[in-house]
DNA sequence: TTATATTTTTAGACAAAACTAAAAATAAAT
DNA sequence: ATTTATTTTTAGTTTTGTCTAAAAATATAA
């Protein structure tokens, strides 16, 4: 798949990106006011860019049903996720940064555009597959690794394990996750676990909650 | 000298740079023509922007009298041209590309706002005096290394050199220059020196002229 | 089902950085 | 010293991405 002709701009790059990551959560569309809130920006300019995108096919938009990713945008998205991860690896594995700090750079850092630096970075760095926060890194065709993913309800006690995954994405469940704070990246440390019915205290986003085990047996992490 | 709380545009880099390098030519004052043309712009742009940067106090700007970079915006033009010179020699020393490649690659990365990144990049890379095209990096506080400069007149034959600075830099001299078409970073290469007057056959931007002896000796190259 | 609340979109405005065209200042030339 | 040419600045637009406020569509609740 070749979009080289297509130049986007940083912004243009930033919704799609974030329109991927939510795309992860509910693939049936994604919510203008959700961008809005991930963006730290308002509705109205979510709408402004979603039209933009568009005319470019990167997204499928119709008014008031949400947005998907076009295969055009997701592949895109994908190349920016992997430069995202990749220059993470290069802050943390050559410059000695610690892998709480890059972040903010890599999120300027994904948006230089050649396509050959990303490949030689790629190369530089021995091709890794996942990212110094343990997310995959896409390839150059953007294929991903698939992570080694365990349910909620599986994991051993007081370990650090990060979601990356819904099982079910039905709008009720989300409605939860929305209501608890609970997203994609959100990191769990599971504290304790009632044998008898499998509710689960966790500790999450440095606040404690109980966990059901239904609603555990639907959260992927790792 | 502290000016983490100015925040710059990529702009705003980009005209403080050029500033920075014309000033080098003509230390007297940059004029908005010089300016336009190396950033591909129009000169009615050019007046805008410097208005914006001597309100900022990174200029000393005065109408109809050209431009020189005060000290704050002397100090910052010297971390932009830091950044883009780490950035080629990680690009040449660590991604292998060739020196003739990594301009506009480089281009882009110096203005990514980070001085810890582009300090830990100035040590993963053992703290380079020179960037791979010869040219001085300055150190974090700004401090250059003097390189080994020649005048024109004292090269050896059929050796490429670059210009790096003029000894005379009066107004007829630098129009001469621009005339021929002459500027900071142009290539140069003597075929042939006359022996009875100096004066050289020299081809510049793949094109052959001659040059006198005394235009010989007012010309920095290495 | 009708009323209320929420979400999303439209319309109009703004700031940054560019442009064009015209006016003003400076420099060059007769 | 005028005239002519060049350079620079002003004034007014344009584009991109944002905003606010109001209108429209959808979702929720009595």
């Amino acid at each position: 798949m070749k979009i080289n002709f297509l130049l986007m701009t940083t912004s243009e790059e930033n919704y799609l990106k974030v329109i991927y990551h939510l795309s992860l959560v509910s693939p049936k569309g994604v919510n203008t006011n959700a961008i809005a809130g991930m963006l730290n920006t308002k509705a109205s300019s979510v709408t402004d860019m979603l039209k933009k995108l568009s005319d470019k096919e990167l997204v499928a938009y119709q008014k008031y049903q949400g947005v998907t990713l076009t295969s055009k945008g997701f592949h895109l998205a994908k190349m920016i996720v992997r430069k995202h991860r990749l220059w993470e690896v290069f802050l943390v594995d050559k410059l000695n940064f610690s892998w709480d700090e890059v972040h903010d750079i890599a999120e300027e850092l994904e948006h230089i555009k050649s396509d050959s630096l990303i490949n030689k970075l790629d190369k530089f760095l021995g091709f890794p597959d996942f990212d110094p926060h343990g997310d995959p890194i896409p390839n150059a065709d953007g294929e991903i690794k698939k992570v080694n993913k365990l349910l909620l309800s599986e994991v051993e006690l007081n370990k650090q394990y990060r979601c990356i995954g819904m099982k079910d994405s039905s709008s009720d469940f989300l409605k939860y996750l929305n209501r608890q704070k609970i997203a994609l990246g959100s990191t769990f440390l599971v504290k304790e676990k009632e044998s008898f019915d499998g509710t689960l205290l966790v500790e999450i986003n440095s606040k404690e909650i109980t966990i059901s085990n239904k609603i555990a047996t639907n959260l992927y992490v790792h």
